[in-house]
DNA sequence: GAATCTAGTAAACTGCCGTTCACATCTTCG
DNA sequence: CGAAGATGTGAACGGCAGTTTACTAGATTC
């Protein structure tokens, strides 16, 4: 999962903690409103500078909703690693629960890399498109173990409907709305049913 | 299903032609390159004609998007009605089969009602929301028959998972991308077991 | 056949918004 | 202390893109 390094100015103690101030605020508002319908002086105004003052830590807008596209993925990179070295089925059991409360306890930002995906400068894109990659390869490996008859395409196209499935609840928000736990049950129990429950090797639970 | 009568004025059969193609066009292009980077003039220019001429059919470009949507919304009722009077488990069947198919030959259109939510006008958007709330309570209310054991939360977290999974396949168009008929296939089989396998009054199959 | 309405064009307008500029302030050290 | 760099501000700039305007050509009607 490839992350930025910080491009910008190493900069003072202050300067960092305004820069991570922004890069939060431009989350929160990006999210709310949209790339577009946000300006700078409404991302600086919410971090408590004006809109000029943005840029003496971003060379553009472009550059901080990069910078909160890698935010996120750094927080998703820590549920890979939690599955990794694991078995293929408690593999993709903890892929599920660590996918389920990253979009049920994050659900602004798993919207916000959904929806403002396209608002990426092209190149990179690319960029986002190799990190999504690499997130679904550490689903569909451990489930190539799991459904060895199924074809690759098969694998791909389920681990593909499995997560949109789970990212609903941050998509939706929209009465009535369900209250957390109950989201959280809901969804595991639906991915693992779709994942795990009757392969080969499986044992009752 | 509300969808909009012509608030244009009825127009010529030429004008009513172009109005239909400019929609079209309109269709492709904002799935293909977004709202936003859409110009008018590259509306116009898809439909034969240049920017300022497509005023003539429009009083804008947001009304542009609005008609796209309304035509999206009028196909998607096909598939509502065919469902309607059917036994609750039939109803349900048949509304993952016209949904998936949806799915898959109108990749471009599903993708696009999901993407550009967000760019309708804010007063349209409602109504959009009435759309969607319609389409969702089509298949809930089957589903309470179905599964009374559940709760009506659990009912709409489930039914929103599984709607947003089988919109999977026309949201994600990455490499390897599967033949049409390989996802059709899955994302029934998917939606099946979610929705109609095991519930109470189930006959195998 | 003149009047009228529709459909289309080229050019100009306009407002928004990201960005830059010139300047002030504050901190940091040598 | 005083120079230098970092942080921030108000004002102005500039370009894009949606929209309006003035005008033309074709079709329709009475």
């Amino acid at each position: 999962m490839e992350t930025a390094e910080y491009t910008q100015r190493p900069s003072t103690e202050k300067g960092r903690q305004r820069r991570d101030r922004i890069i939060r605020e431009a989350t929160r508002l990006f999210d709310e409103r949209g790339y577009h319908a946000t300006g700078i002086d409404d991302i600086g105004a919410a971090a408590g500078i004006t809109g000029p003052g943005v840029y003496r830590h971003f060379s553009g807008k472009d550059e901080i909703l990069i910078a909160v596209f890698d935010r996120i993925w750094m927080m998703l990179r820590v549920g890979l690693d939690a599955a990794a070295d694991q078995a293929p089925r408690d593999a993709l059991v903890t892929l599920i629960d660590q996918h389920v409360s990253f979009v049920v306890d994050r659900r602004a930002e798993m919207a916000l890399l959904v929806r403002q995906l396209a608002n990426l400068p092209a190149d990179y894109q690319r960029r986002a498109a190799g990190n999504r990659d690499r997130y679904e390869a550490a689903w569909v490996d451990p489930l190539a173990h799991l459904r060895p008859e199924w074809t690759d395409a098969e694998r791909h196209v389920t681990v593909r409907a499995v997560l949109w499935m789970m990212n609903s609840y941050a998509l939706e928000a929209r009465a009535p709305d369900p209250d957390p736990e109950t989201a959280r049950q809901v969804l595991v129990a639906l991915a693992r049913t779709a994942l795990v429950v009757g392969a080969s090797g499986t044992r009752e639970d």
